[in-house]
DNA sequence: TTTAGCACTTTGGACGTTCGAGTGCTAATT
DNA sequence: AATTAGCACTCGAACGTCCAAAGTGCTAAA
C-alpha cells in the first residue's frame, strides 16, 4: 500500500517529530535525513501521506505531525526497536535483581525502574491473584476479637486481612473453623470462590456459619483488592506538549481515576498492548498513549502512559528487555515454582 | 499594633482575595463590603499596610494581594472559623462512621472526604506505630519456607510481613522462636526495639540466631514503614494558579516526593499546624500553603496542601469538626481501649 | 518523474495604541 | 487632625499592524 519512499519518509517523519516535537517540514527532512531526494518530491509525498491519514497539518503553513493511523503504521511495521544503552540495563538489572520477599513487590521496583528511564509515568498491579489457586488459609486469633485471615497462593502471593469478631472465640474453634476452610478452599482457583462451599458443612461448626461466612466475604474481598502503585507522576512534566494545561488537567484527572487505571490494567495475554491516542477505549486516555503488558510469571502488569508523541521505540525496547530478565531470573531459579 | 481599621481592611482583603483570586483594589473593597470610609482612606491605610508588610502588590497599577505576613495575621487573629453546611457534616460523618476494621483505615476515609470538601490535596499516613506499645507478635509458618511476622500493638494497629527462611523450620521451632519473641518484645514501646534484646537468650535457642535477627530486623524495618495515601492531586486544578505551567510542576514534584511527605507529616502534638508559603521548610513546599494535623487517638496524621491563597477558614473548620467527631466516636464506644 | 521557482498562507514576535483599573499625592473639606 | 475629592500617573491586558520565518501547493521546466 506504501511504497518504500513513503515508508521512509514517514518513519523519518514520526521519528524527528518524537525528538523534538516540533512539525516536520520538507527542508528540514531533506536537511537532517538522507533521502536523496529534493523538498518539493518530499512535500508531494507528504500530501499524499496525508489524503492517505497518515500525517496531520496543524495549520497550513506548518509542517507535518504524525495522526493516530501514521503512529500506528510506525509502531507495526516501520519502527526498529535498538538495544539499550548498557547503563541503562545495568540499571534494570540490578533494579529486578533486588532482594524481594514477596512477589508483589517486584513489580513495584520495575515501575519505578521504567519510569525513571522512559521518563514516562508508569502504573502497576500485583499478582492477579483471582486466577490463582489457593495453596493454603491460615486464621490467626491476634487478640480475643481481632482475627487475622491469610491467603497463600500456590504462586506464593499472600494477601491478609484483619477482620474483628461479633463473639469471642477461643483457639479450638478458630482451628476448628480454618480446618474446614481448608478442606473447601485449598486447590481451589480463586475465582471459583463462592459462598456456596459452605453447604454441606458438617452440624458441629453450623453454630459457627456467621463467621465463616463472614471470614470467606472477606476471603473474597481482599483477593480483588490489588493496589496499584504509582511512579513517575512528575516526568510527565518534562515533556513539552504538559505545558498546554488542558493536557495537563486531563492527566491530572487520569492519575486520580483508580478505578479506570485497574480497568486498563486487566492484561489478558502475554503481549505488549499499545494503545495510541483515540484508540483507547477510555475517553479519559484519549490525549495520551497507553502500553501495557503482564510480567512474565504472573508478577503483575504494567502500564506507561505517555504523549502520544511518545517514544514507543524505546518504551518498546525496555519492555522487551524486563520481560527477558524475569523470564530467564524467575524461571531458572525456580523461584516461583511453589 | 494594627489598629481596628486597618485589622478590618486587611481581612477583608484576604478573603476577597481567597475569594475571587484577583488583586483587591481600593474601589472594589469599599462597592463590595460595609466599610464606612472612601475609597481615599483606604489607600493610604492599604500603603500603610504595604509598607508594614502585611500585602503585596503585583505592580504599580494593581490591587493588593495579601503577603505571607499578611495570610499569617489573617490566620492567627483575623480569620473568623464559621461552621460546616449540613450537607457537609452528613457527608464527613458518614465518611467517618463507615464500619471499619483496621484503625489505619481510618485516616485514608478521612483523607478522602476532606479532599472532596475542601477541593485542595490531601495525604495522610497510619497510625505512627513507633510510639506504640507491643500488644503480641505472631510467626506463622505459611510454608516450608515462608514465615508471615505479624506485630500487634495495644491501639490494635496490625503490621505484617513475609519473609523467605534460608533453612526449613518446623512449627514447633517457630514456636519456640515465638515465645522468646514474646517474652522479649510484648510490652515494649517500639521505639525501644533493639537487635540486642537477643542477648540473654539461652542456649538451647542459640543454634537459631540467624533466624531471630533476621526476624526482628524485619520487624524494625515494618513498623518504620508507612505508607501514605493521597487523595485530591487533581483538585488543584481547580485553582487558577495552577495553570501557570511553573506552579503545576512544582506541584507535581511535591507529589512524587514521598519521602518529603512523610517527614512533614511526622506531627509532634495535637496541634494543627499552619505553614504559609515560604513559611515551609522544605523548599518544595515554599509555593504553596501546608496544614498538618494528627487525628485524635493515634489514628494518623493527616497534610492538606494548597495555594497560598487557601481558604484557611474553611480547611480549619473542617478539620475541627473532623477532631471532634473522632473524639467522640472512638473515645465513647471504646472502640480503641484495647 | 523529479525539481526549481514562486505565489500564497499562517504563525509568532515586535511594536505601538488604547483602555481600564488602580495608585499616590495634593489640596480642599469636615 | 482626619478624611476625601480630584487628578496626574503607571502598568498590564487587549488589540491591531507589520514583518520575518517557515512551510505549502502549484506550475512549468528539466
Amino acid at each position: 500500500m506504501l511504497n518504500d519512499r513513503k515508508k521512509k519518509i514517514l518513519q523519518t517523519i514520526v521519528e524527528d517529530y518524537i525528538a523534538n516535537s516540533q512539525p516536520v517540514g520538507s527542508k528540514r527532512l531533506v536537511e537532517n535525513y538522507d533521502l536523496g531526494v529534493s523538498p518539493a518530491t518530499i512535500r508531494n509525498e507528504m500530501a499524499e501521506l496525508e489524503e492517505m491519514g497518515y500525517l496531520d497539518k496543524p495549520h497550513t503553513s506548518a509542517g507535518r505531525v504524525p495522526s493516530t493511523l501514521g503512529y500506528r503504521v510506525y509502531v507495526d511495521s516501520l519502527m526498529k526497536v535498538d538495544s539499550l544503552k548498557d547503563e541503562e540495563i545495568v540499571y534494570l538489572k540490578q533494579s529486578i535483581e533486588k532482594e524481594i520477599v514477596e512477589v508483589s513487590e517486584i513489580v513495584k521496583h520495575v515501575s519505578k525502574a521504567v519510569s525513571n528511564i522512559t521518563d514516562y509515568t508508569v502504573f502497576a498491579t500485583g499478582p492477579n491473584v483471582t486466577d490463582a489457586v489457593i495453596q493454603d488459609v491460615k486464621l490467626v486469633l491476634l487478640n480475643k476479637n481481632m482475627l487475622l485471615i491469610v491467603v497463600v497462593t500456590k504462586e506464593e502471593a499472600v494477601k491478609e486481612t484483619v477482620i474483628h469478631l461479633e463473639k469471642d472465640l477461643d483457639e479450638d474453634t478458630i482451628e476448628k473453623i480454618n480446618e474446614i476452610l481448608r478442606i473447601k478452599l485449598v486447590g481451589e482457583y480463586i475465582k471459583n470462590v463462592q459462598v456456596n462451599v459452605l453447604k454441606h458443612i458438617g452440624n458441629e461448626l453450623s453454630a459457627y456459619m456467621d463467621i465463616l461466612i463472614s471470614i470467606l466475604n472477606e476471603i473474597m474481598k481482599i483477593i480483588k483488592t490489588n493496589d496499584i502503585s504509582l511512579d513517575g507522576s512528575n516526568n510527565m512534566f518534562k515533556h513539552p506538549e504538559f505545558q498546554k494545561y488542558n493536557l495537563a488537567k486531563n492527566f491530572m484527572d487520569v492519575l486520580e481515576a483508580k478505578q479506570l487505571i485497574k480497568e486498563v490494567l486487566k492484561v489478558e495475554d502475554d503481549d505488549i498492548n499499545i494503545y495510541i491516542g483515540d484508540e483507547n477505549q477510555y475517553s479519559e486516555f484519549k490525549d495520551f498513549s497507553l502500553i501495557t503488558f503482564n510480567c512474565p510469571e504472573n508478577l503483575g502488569a504494567i502500564g506507561i502512559i505517555g504523549p502520544t508523541r511518545m517514544d514507543y521505540a524505546k518504551v518498546l525496547s525496555v519492555i522487551k528487555y524486563i520481560k527477558g530478565i524475569i523470564n530467564s531470573k524467575y524461571r531458572k531459579d525456580g523461584y516461583l515454582d511453589g
